[in-house]
DNA sequence: AACAGAAATGAGAAGCTTACGCATTGGCGT
DNA sequence: ACGCCAATGCGTAAGCTTCTCATTTCTGTT
């Protein structure tokens, strides 16, 4: 069951947070901005406020349940840590975002962090292109 | 001359602009926030407003001149294109930044984005770690 | 060298995302 | 079942960036 999720993180289980993992559990395959995951929760008739909202997230990012990126666009995107880490390629047509890990790639940020004499504590690799979807440009926003 | 800079990138040579790029050329080894840009502009008693110095960034940009970057902290930093691409490495605790390029994850990048159908058009990679500076965790924001 | 048209600027205000304050509500251990 | 303390909701506020529009400044041309 989610509880046993959200309790294991330290956070007592409340509505809100459960219905919030409901969520992204749900869209795993997506990535939501907070604002989604606020009409996700208008639209099943929750009474739960735009800043709990904000506020879950960042218990679910700090916490580790949860990673917060930065796409270009001012808006972070929010997806469930599913354990293995990964990478994600942006295409910036019609905002299809693809996740990748390459371990070459993650050997050589080790090697070049040593080399700059810091201990890597996170980082963040995004590719912007454009997909090869027949229909991509169509998409809007 | 600068001039020549600004217009090659196909935009009128003005005073702002001049001294925009003057200001983010003196400080090519840092990166700057449009603020700061701004704050340097009051320095100098030039009747720069802030609004402008974010359209002439913006439009550096758009034009080549200079880059962008997301680190994390919400606010955006900009530096000037010296036509050599490389990736950043931050400093979590001091917010040092140091660049480097690393021509295997270069090609990984390509072949990452062929196997998922995407023609690349940009790449963002971020490193952010503790650096080895005794008096790092001293300095305040 | 002065002119006209178009583009750029400055100042303030608006927009957007995200965080905060406080009274109220709701989990959870006893 | 009870009460404490954390969590929530709402409104508000803060921070960064962009927009609006009247005014100023370039640029190519007389």
């Amino acid at each position: 069951m989610d509880q046993q999720t959200i309790r294991k993180a330290g956070l007592k289980v409340t509505l809100p947070r459960m219905k919030i993992l409901e969520i992204l559990e749900e869209n795993s395959q997506r990535h939501m901005t907070a604002e989604e995951v606020y009409k996700e929760l208008l639209l099943r008739d929750e009474e739960i406020g735009l800043a709990t909202v904000y506020r879950v997230l960042t218990q679910f990012e700090a916490a580790g349940l949860a990673e917060r990126h930065h796409f270009e666009g001012g808006q972070a995107v929010f997806e469930l840590n599913r354990g293995e880490h990964h990478d994600h390629i942006v295409c910036i047509t019609c905002g299809k975002v693809e996740e990748f890990m390459d371990e070459t790639i993650e050997k050589c940020q080790a090697k070049i962090a040593r080399r700059h004499g810091f201990r890597i504590a996170d980082h963040s690799l995004i590719l912007y292109g454009e997909c090869d979807n027949p229909e991509c440009p169509n998409r809007p926003k």
